[in-house]
DNA sequence: AATTTGACCCGTC
DNA sequence: AGACGGGCCAAAT
């Protein structure tokens, strides 16, 4: 088997994010085994064509999405992410859909129940 | 060949 | 909240 390269890496590592919750760039890239990174995850999601890729579940470490406010790939994100119900407001995503927040579960790719409040240990 | 750009991130102030 | 500086590095200038 060849070995995958850093892109394939990179866009299994977005296609691993469960629906209805989000990554951000830097998360993906550590997830590929690319730690530092992000840049190169924002570049493969720029040149990236595949329609079912859920690039939109990929956004800033700040939750917020990385398009400027009000441009077309803005709207276009912001739309996907709320057919699946994540909340958007003021171009952010809500806290309880973000990983790597702060709870080791999230890092783990916690199991779907975005609905709960983490509990902290 | 050198410099700038970009769907980024982090610590510090 | 935002600003600044340093990392990161493939592509485009």
């Amino acid at each position: 088997m060849e070995p995958l390269s850093a892109e394939e890496r990179i866009l299994a590592a977005v296609r691993a994010i469960p629906p209805g919750r989000v990554a951000g760039y830097g998360e993906v890239a550590r997830r590929a085994g690319l730690p530092r990174r992000a840049r190169l995850v924002a570049r493969v999601l720029s040149q990236n064509d595949d329609p079912s890729l859920p690039w939109h579940r990929v956004v800033r470490s700040d939750r917020k999405i990385a398009f400027p406010d009000g441009s077309e790939g803005f709207k276009r994100q912001r739309a996907r992410l709320r057919a699946e119900g994540v909340t958007v407001t003021n171009g952010r995503v809500a806290p309880d859909v973000a990983m790597g927040g702060d709870d080791l579960d999230a890092l783990l790719w916690a199991p779907p129940e975005p609905a709960q409040k983490s509990r902290r240990r």
